[in-house]
DNA sequence: CGCCCTGTTGGGGA
DNA sequence: ATCCCCAACAGGGC
């Protein structure tokens, strides 16, 4: 389940080996992990190289490079990231930095969806640009940013929380944990909310992630080793896979439905449903 | 055993 | 602008 939370947990968990540290050789054993460029030529970028950073944006994780360049994976849905050193054969291997001295770095995907890229430095913020909104936890999201993005959207809040272009790193359940904070129906338009909804669905968006960072860790551990288990961070979620149980701030019966595709679970006592703002008419240029 | 459904993401086409 | 489908695989229900 790598959405913000988790990625910076993995990050934080592999900057203080891989800093510093230099790539020795680099074998991707899967194309589609590069594709559409070829893994001889993401190799030869990677090899020899001293990882100068580990940074992220959005879900996706950065090697900053010598020479100007930078590794950026994102893990899609099932990706995964391990530091080696007991020379280990997970299922599902796809890419092996090997670090000078001890150690390597595995990227594991069973569904294959994780993907890898490296960016010109100079190009980095531009490639970001057109992938990535505004960071949630940078201090750069208040209410009012939240609501000049959402500004005219008709799409229901849940797309527009899953759409990376507004606000970056937000996935399925972190979505719906957000949503559920700020006591909004996942279904309304987001062109519907009022400054005060924009201000509680900031607030939502920081609580649910910050949550997420506390527990980030173990819930990884849990999903690396055992897949179907029941993983620490599941406990900490308020509404996400909980329906039929009662919703912790007014004991309603959480519900599921699906929006965008996707699960979505809420409150439908304490969520409601906004209705679409009038639109102003030209030159009713004043409001309360 | 096989079929169907679900799922942590994002891109492309309709 | 918005929705649907797809990528590839595991696991559970029937």
């Amino acid at each position: 389940m790598p959405e913000l939370p988790e990625v910076e947990t993995i990050r934080q968990q592999l900057e203080p080996a891989l800093t510093g540290a230099r790539i020795a050789a680099a074998r991707v054993m899967d194309e589609r992990w590069t594709r559409p460029v070829a893994p001889a030529e993401v190799e030869e970028a990677l090899t020899g190289r001293t990882i100068a950073a580990v940074e992220r944006r959005g879900k996706y994780l950065l090697l900053r490079l010598d020479a100007g360049r930078t590794l950026a994976m994102h893990l899609r849905m099932t990706g995964n990231l391990l530091l080696d050193h007991a020379g280990l054969d997970p299922p599902y291997l796809r890419a092996v930095l090997e670090l000078s001295g001890d150690g390597r770095l595995l990227f594991t995907d069973a569904r294959r969806f994780g993907h890898a890229t490296v960016i010109d430095d100079d190009e980095l913020d531009t490639y970001f640009a057109g992938r990535l909104g505004v960071e949630p936890l940078s201090g750069a999201l208040t209410g009012e940013e939240l609501c000049r993005l959402a500004a005219g959207r008709r799409a229901p809040l849940k797309s527009f929380l899953l759409n990376q272009l507004g606000v970056a790193g937000i996935g399925n359940i972190y979505a719906d944990e957000a949503l559920h904070r700020a006591a909004l129906h996942p279904l309304s338009p987001a062109g519907s909310m009022k400054p005060d909804d924009c201000e509680r669905l900031r607030d939502g968006i920081v609580q649910a992630l910050e949550a997420g960072l506390r527990t980030g860790g173990a819930s990884i551990d849990d999903y690396r080793d055992s897949r179907g288990e029941q993983g620490t961070m599941q406990e900490e979620f308020l509404v996400h896979t909980r329906a039929g149980e009662p919703c912790p701030r007014c004991g309603a019966e959480i519900r599921r439905t699906v929006v965008a595709g996707r699960s979505t679970y809420f409150c439908p006592s304490c969520q409601r449903r906004l209705r679409r703002r009038p639109r102003r008419r030209a030159g009713a240029g004043t409001s309360g």
